[in-house]
Formats: structure tokens, C-alpha cells, sequence
DNA sequence: TAACTTATAGTAATTTAGACTACAAGTTAT
DNA sequence: ATAACTTGTAGTCTAAATTACTATAAGTTA
């Protein structure tokens, strides 16, 4: 089976990668090194290949430009304005990734120059219409964290109560009641308490709690619905 | 500015067309009158042309099956699996409608032989990733409808509370309280009760309510959350 | 040891959700 | 005309969830 050669430069990925670093949210853009938009930053993106799935093609194009481990990687929406790119028509599918920093060493791909995380609410001029993508994926984003429990993926493997608090602060932009919180948390029984604590704190260490999916997944079949 | 042709033939939208019908929840499929999928079933769809959007394609190929008036129409996913599609690689974009079946004459497209309303539980098996397609889809509906005010596309402009209550209860597939689904609704303050009532019922006429959009932006603004 | 920081538990008022009852306002059959 | 029937609409009561707090515990640092 041939397949058509004539998906490639037509079709573009173009990644939102979130990360959450000193209580606040951030997004990682890449400067481009060469072509029309050298000096420019930009969502992280490359062109699907035209034996690949648009999932493994996302997969491919961050790890490109990261060294990642597990992370959270979905599709979000395509852009598909005819003018939206120059020179010729782009179509570009946005996936959005949530990463834990700690595990995200990053090294800038062939055509890049440089590879930086902003705060979401001080993100720089960007390329083509990432401004408008960025802008429409954070808004998913905000809306999504609320009735799914994918946030977790910006946190270490065993975080605090207070870390994931302040990660919905940070997202959702609004401050939350602590021990408001803390209970409804609890009460859903998502969270395993492990028996550790925090270390190396200049106060009462926090107890340890890790999101159990297995957990969720039976939750689910029940009918439950995770709701912040 | 020379646009690219490679993207026709490579590029197709699919649209999954609700409708609600007898208290029940339907979908529109096509029957192909011609080619390699000639008497199977389908979710009506197109190529994208390379001078338009992609919302415009999705409108352009909806209203070359139907007569419509004003549809709820929202991107949902791409499907890009290498080989969804027979002979050559095709990427298509998923589109859903809302549509009230009242203002709603079918016409079959050239290439199309039959346009019929299905039970959302009783499709038919159609052709390439089709049921996989709107299995998904429907999923998202099902999903989308508890978070925002969307449902009421699939109504008349002016609707009973109790249609309203059987359109939920068709979308959810689950029964609902009456009494309390009117509380619920009326304390929300985004349907605003006309004057009128229903007309040649056998049985008390209910009063007819319309959604009001300005007032749930209004709402919106004010950090409202729709909640069924 | 006092001051400080964060963790964690508890309380009380208010709001919302859920199950259920009751009755009103029409239509249809007798 | 009236009884039976259907749907609309209002209300009640209980349990649960939300919200806004207060209080105290367990550590660290000066």
C-alpha cells in the first residue's frame, strides 16, 4: 500500500508542554535557529511523517527536544485557518503535554537555538498564530483540570497536599481554602497516604500521597465523577 | 500566494449529526451510492478544499446533505491512524452538530443514495473507523452536555421543561426527577419563560421556556459553572 | 525557649441534592 | 356532567456537600 507522500508539509504537530516549577505554571517554548522565523519563539512542532500515527508523531516530536519520561499527551484541536501559515497552507494539530520538571531535562532539537520555560502569564510574541493556540489551550486546560484528574501529571510521583493545591491555584488562578481543600481531596479516596514524609523542610513535614489511577478507573465504572 | 493542492485527498472531515426525535436521541447517516463503499453506511463527509477552513468545510459539507438552518457546529478530534482509511493514507477531522430536527429537511448529496436518522443505539456497522468515530463522539457529547449549556441546539426555539428533562434523559441515558430537574433549571436563570404555552397537546399545556445566551455570558463572566 | 511556619483537625452556618407528596389544570371516555 | 387520566407545577423533608472559619499540633530557626 503506497501511502500518500503529499500528508508531509501539509500537516503539521505542534505541542502546549506544561510544567509546573516554584508554585507556579509554566509553558516550554523553543527559539528557532534557521529559516523564515530564526530568533522567533514558538510551540515546539514538526511536520508528521506520513507512516506514523498523529499520536506517535506528537510523541516523537517532543522527545525530539526533551529527554521525557511517562508523560501526559493528548490532542487538543486543529488549526486549520487558510492563511494561518505563510508561503503555503498548514494545517496543525495541537497536543498539550503536562510534565513533571523534575523529570524533564531539556536539549534543544536540530533547528532550535534555544528551549525555555515561561510563566503561562508571560509568554513572549510567538510565531503564526501560536499565540491564539496557546491562548485556547490554556483555557482547555483550565477547564479540563476541573473534571478530570490529569493534574497529577505536573507533580512529582509523591507530592503534598499543599503542592497539589497550589498546582489548582496556579492553573486555575484563584485561591483555595486549605483545609477545604485537603478534606475533599481526601474524601474521594484517589490519594494513597504513603507512610513517608517530606524531607529536607524548614517546618513540620507534609505527608507523602501518591494518585492511584487504579483507583480511579473502578471509581469510574461506579459512576463516580472526579469534580475540583 | 499558491495554496497547496496536496491537501485535498489527504485531508477529509466527517461530521456526526445529532438530532432529537420522539424523545430520542438519533444520528444522521448517508448511504454511498457510488464508489468502493457503495451501499455501506457512513457518517456524512468530505474533502477539505484547499481555499477553505476547516469549519467551513464542515458547514459546506453539511449543508450539501441538508437543508439546515442555524446548526451547532464544533470540532471534536482528528483521526490519523495510518490505516484508517483503504489505498492511501487519510486524516480526518471529526466534526458534531446539534441540530433540531424540526428545521430540518434531508436531501441526499450527489454520490449519496440515502440520508436516515438512526437511534444513537442502533447503528448500523458503517464503513472505515466510522463506529469507532462516533462511539467517541457520543462519549464527548455525553460528556459536554453536563458542563455546558449546549443541549438546547437540539430543541425548538421555544421548549417545554419536561422536553427538556426527556432530552437529558435521552443523552445520558438515565431517568431523571422531574421536579427537581425544573428547580434545578429555572434557579440557573438562563431560560426565560414566553407567555406561551404548548399548543394541541391532550393534556395541560406547559409553558414554554427559550435558553437565553446573553445572559448565561452574562453569567459566565461572573464565573458561573453550568452543571446538570 | 519564643517566634515562626506549615500540617492537620474540627466546628458551625448555609446551600444544594435527592426522594417523595400533593395538588392544579387541562383532556378524554362514559 | 363527571370520573378517570395525563401532564404541569409547587412544596416538604432529609442527607450531604460547601464554605468560612477557628484551633491546635509538630516541627524549624533565632
Amino acid at each position: 500500500m503506497k501511502l500518500s507522500d503529499e500528508i508531509i508539509d501539509a500537516l503539521s504537530i505542534d505541542c502546549v508542554v506544561f510544567g509546573f516549577k516554584d508554585s507556579s505554571l509554566s509553558v516550554l517554548l523553543v527559539k528557532h535557529g534557521d529559516g523564515i522565523t530564526k530568533g522567533k519563539w514558538a510551540l515546539p512542532g514538526g511536520w508528521i511523517q506520513y507512516n506514523e500515527s498523529l499520536d506517535k508523531a506528537a510523541y516523537r516530536i517532543l522527545t525530539s527536544q526533551t529527554a521525557v519520561q511517562n508523560i501526559y499527551l493528548e490532542q487538543f484541536h486543529v488549526f486549520g485557518e487558510v492563511n494561518r501559515f505563510p508561503v503555503k497552507r498548514v494545517i496543525t494539530v495541537c497536543y498539550y503535554a503536562l510534565v513533571n520538571i523534575e523529570n524533564f531535562a531539556l536539549h534543544a532539537g536540530p533547528t532550535v537555538s534555544d528551549v525555555v520555560w515561561f510563566n503561562v502569564n508571560k509568554v513572549p510574541k510567538m510565531s503564526f498564530d501560536h499565540n491564539k493556540i496557546f491562548k485556547q489551550c490554556f483555557a482547555h486546560l483550565q477547564h479540563k483540570v476541573q473534571h478530570e484528574p490529569i493534574g497529577f501529571n505536573l507533580l512529582p510521583k509523591k507530592f503534598t497536599l499543599l503542592q497539589l493545591q497550589e498546582l489548582y491555584e496556579a492553573i486555575l488562578e484563584k485561591k483555595l481554602d486549605k483545609p477545604n481543600f485537603r478534606r475533599k481531596l481526601i474524601k474521594m479516596n484517589l490519594l494513597v497516604s504513603s507512610t513517608e514524609k517530606q524531607k529536607d523542610v524548614s517546618h513540620r513535614a507534609a505527608k507523602l500521597f501518591r494518585f492511584d489511577k487504579k483507583v480511579y478507573d473502578r471509581l469510574i465504572e461506579k459512576g463516580f465523577s472526579f469534580e475540583i
